[in-house]
DNA sequence: GTCTATATACCGATAGAC
DNA sequence: GTCTATCGGTATATAGAC
């Protein structure tokens, strides 16, 4: 119950979460984290005991937001088509900071040397998104906005993918139009 | 000219490319390598001075097997949707292979972690398959097998990026069809 | 809650014997 | 070409003072 300390722990799990979108989890340390906020290294053992702790408090707080957003989305948008453009919008907003990755689709990368817990934490998310997706899919191609001869899971997924790969490759080959345009593509192929 | 060195050094890229894509670039270590073909962290040293040096080479490997992956398809097929879709299946056997992700996808999602000269060769990675992938989607739109109102380039992105995520999100959902089965949506997709 | 100091392990890289 | 031994640096994590 301490005001001070919770804002700690929080500015703590926003410079990691900075750290694992521009470098993995491998690639940062509680040093990297200690400067970033301006304290040292103990003190931010003293808020996360241990590295795989924070990383999957921070994925659970990063799931928990995407959530929201895609609640939002369904309140402010009727029409499938336009919720499904909105939910691009959330991965070409994350890209166009710095070109930041998504937390889990970077974590989704190094899943074979993460911790149990982080792993579970990333898969929570990829299955959050894709029923949603499959969900709107659905519902667009019963509003014949999107081609009905596609399962709405395997667009869903093949969605996902895209958007997670246009971050990938645009760091990559250092050009390209990011998520926003891949979006832009796959939607417009298949679009009823 | 020595048999034996060649054959290390060889083995010693193989196993390091192993590694890079199941942990990416900061996920191994030279003495990773050592253990994986059985001799001591120096000699590897003696082959690849550098870690940067050892994942430039290897890198630059994988893209020229890729390359000429690409010249293999360009004469066993004529037809170019029959060439995307054995493009795809370079994606699926490398992801079929343990849940591997291609080396450039992982050290991509990388990126601002790497030595530059990794970087680059990175770069000229995703270069070469965007050039191929929109002179193939281009000849495929010239003959009717792909919807014309969509631009090569993008398209070339967007099955690019598909592929790349279809790797991510199935490590990281731990389900999925992966490469294989996102790379056949998107096509059935973009069909004309 | 934050700090200094430290334990323990691993990292990339080098020296020099064989 | 491979080895043992080691350097200097950094990693995660802990002990204990303030």
């Amino acid at each position: 119950m301490n005001g001070a300390a919770a804002g700690t722990a929080e500015r703590v799990m926003d410079a990691a979460e900075a750290l694992i979108q521009q470098r993995g989890y491998g690639g940062f340390s509680y040093d990297d984290v200690a400067q970033a906020v301006g304290i040292r290294k103990p003190s931010v053992h003293h808020h996360f005991r241990t590295k795989a702790e924070l990383v999957t408090e921070l994925a659970h707080r990063y799931t928990q937001r995407f959530e929201s957003a895609l609640v939002a989305i369904d309140i402010a948008r009727s029409q499938p088509l336009a919720r499904l453009r909105a939910y691009v919008r959330l991965f070409s907003r994350t890209y166009a900071n710095d070109g930041r990755l998504c937390v889990c689709g970077m974590l989704g990368a190094e899943a074979d040397a993460l911790p149990a817990g982080v792993a579970d934490a990333v898969e929570a998310f990829f299955r959050l998104n894709l029923t949603w997706l499959a969900a709107a899919f659905r519902d667009a191609q019963n509003a014949r906005q999107v081609r009905a001869d596609l399962r709405a899971g395997a667009l869903a997924e093949a969605l996902l993918a895209a958007l997670e790969g246009a971050m990938v490759v645009g760091r990559g080959a250092r050009t390209g139009g990011g998520p926003a345009a891949v979006g832009k593509t796959f939607l417009a192929s298949v679009g009823a």
